[in-house]
DNA sequence: AACTTATCCAACCGCCGCTAC
DNA sequence: AGTAGCGGCGGTTGGATAAGT
């Protein structure tokens, strides 16, 4: 491994201590568990192998296609994509892209190069898109406000109950306007639909949520 | 069977943004 | 304003194992 493996009595006794003490507070967790790591390894281990709900074993053609296309919309991000396929971790799909993926879309690419066009990774400029949310939010405001309220509301994340999800207002016409803009709207809401985005939508199994405003705000952050 | 090469994936590292002081 | 501490993320490493010669 690229470390120290885990052994089966530390991973026992991170679990016990999670259990007893919750997630977060990563820095107290080596001490409380009585775990010879830093915080970063106890936290990973958790969030990678330990945590309950953790699906395993090969990607199916479905979780494989989304990751494409959310690879597409989102580049290398990985924790953004592995919110949308439950029970996967950012890690798994990290490494399932650089060993599987990145080869085969590489040799598409090559195959298909000249014939189609290139799908740009979208950065959108949300300053500008955003307007029609912020002025219905914060009429009167001045402009500086405005983008203070727009900027913090990129890192307004709440957790549902199992602190798992991450749940955002929904900004429809802010997510069309900006996807519009990058042309990607065609092209990807039919396929949202056809190919079970409706459920991952819904957060079936693991309770992962999917909604559009969701989106804008990872685009969002693509700044 | 022995050796080499390729692949997989858990773990580590360095950086970033946020918050509190 | 500066800084230390934190959680979190993406990139990289390297040991284990499979596949090829």
């Amino acid at each position: 491994m690229g470390g120290v493996a885990w052994t089966e009595e530390e991973d026992h006794l991170l679990k016990k201590c999670i259990q007893q003490y919750g997630e977060g507070k990563w820095h107290r967790v080596p001490l409380l568990a009585g775990l010879n790591r830093c915080r970063k390894s106890c936290r990973l281990r958790w969030l990678n192998y330990l945590r309950p709900n953790i699906k395993r074993g090969n990607f199916a053609e479905e979780e494989v296609e989304m990751i494409i296309k959310l690879h597409k919309l989102l580049g290398n991000r990985w924790s953004l994509i592995a919110g949308r396929l439950p029970g996967r971790t950012a890690n798994d799909v990290k490494n399932y892209w650089n060993c599987h993926l990145s080869k085969r879309l590489n040799a598409q690419e090559a195959e298909e190069k000249g014939g189609s066009r290139d799908v740009e990774v979208i950065r959108p400029q949300a300053r500008n898109i955003g307007s029609s949310s912020v002025k219905r939010r914060g009429e009167g405001e001045s402009e500086r406000e405005k983008v203070v309220e727009q900027e913090s509301s990129m890192s307004s994340l709440t957790y549902d109950a199992d602190g798992q999800n991450q749940v955002v207002e929904s900004q429809e016409d802010n997510i069309y306007a900006c996807l519009d803009q990058q042309g990607i709207v065609n092209e990807y809401s039919m396929d949202f639909q056809l190919e079970g985005f409706e459920d991952v939508m819904k957060g079936e199994g693991s309770g992962n949520q999917w909604d559009w405003g969701d989106l804008l705000l990872d685009m969002d952050l693509y700044k």
